[in-house]
DNA sequence: TTGTCTGTAATAAAAATAATTACAGAATGA
DNA sequence: TCATTCTGTAATTATTTTTATTACAGACAA
């Protein structure tokens, strides 16, 4: 499992934080306590879902690009998922079996399936709401 | 991200397809397509929780110690799941900084919020009901 | 009592993730 | 203009996680 969701979260509550303001990615990474470029990657996939913009050069930083009301945490989690989140479907069953010929077709649908629940619970939240529980 | 719930669903969808025969390590491994011990660590598992059982020596194998309608999915999930679904939560974010000090807490309210919604559709459907997606 | 299983530990290999290094280019402002 | 401080991104290295392999003791059936 890797980190990109609570990375990705923690990068728009801190944003949100700064009320508009500009935050470099040495700040955030500070705060996150990981490498500012994989702040910099987390933030290029962030702006690409428009949830975020930067600001080149001296000076420059991120910022939200959308009131904090207008993002949810479903679609933050669409934004850096890749692998199901229950199995890597990279599996190879073997063809010859009855069972694994078409166990990864039943596995894609239980996965979308369980997948569609997590988004739904965490569209439920918007960034605006999670930002209000730190005092 | 592993692959301990396909793979543990998998040998429980093969133990079901045998009708209450054993079934060894080696075939299991076969139709998954996975090494033999790692089916057996699994199944160690899955033992764990009562869902199996085995017969060691010649001719030995596992079989379901259960019903597959009294095996839902969302218990075999439980059984699998080491870290949170959303984040391996072993990030360690700024004491110093006023979001950083206070993230882990609120991202483990939403882990669990969240997996739970997860679990309780995977709940819905019994071992049986995927089995019968088998034709 | 031999052959075929499981159980399990130890090690090695492979894959995924994260950190680091390096550097071009943007923007600021002295 | 030019030094400085940022971002963007590619390339490489290091670390961690996951999986495979090897090895062998013990169970049990024939």
């Amino acid at each position: 499992m890797n980190n990109r969701f609570p990375v990705s979260l923690h990068i728009l509550t801190l944003l949100d934080d700064a009320k508009g303001e500009v935050v470099s990615s040495d700040y955030l990474a500070g705060s996150i306590n990981i490498n500012p470029v994989l702040v910099r990657k987390e933030i290029a996939n962030l702006r690409k879902y428009g949830f975020v913009d930067s600001k080149e050069g001296k000076g420059g930083g991120s910022f939200l690009a959308k009131n904090a009301t207008e993002i949810n945490l479903g679609e933050v989690y669409k934004a850096v998922k890749s692998d199901y989140i229950l199995g890597q479907n990279k599996n190879e069953p073997n063809p010859k079996c009855p069972i694994g010929r078409q166990i990864n077709e039943h596995l894609l649908g239980l996965y979308t399936d369980a997948e569609n629940a997590l988004i739904d619970n965490l569209s439920k939240q918007t960034l605006a709401d999670f930002a209000l529980k730190f005092k």
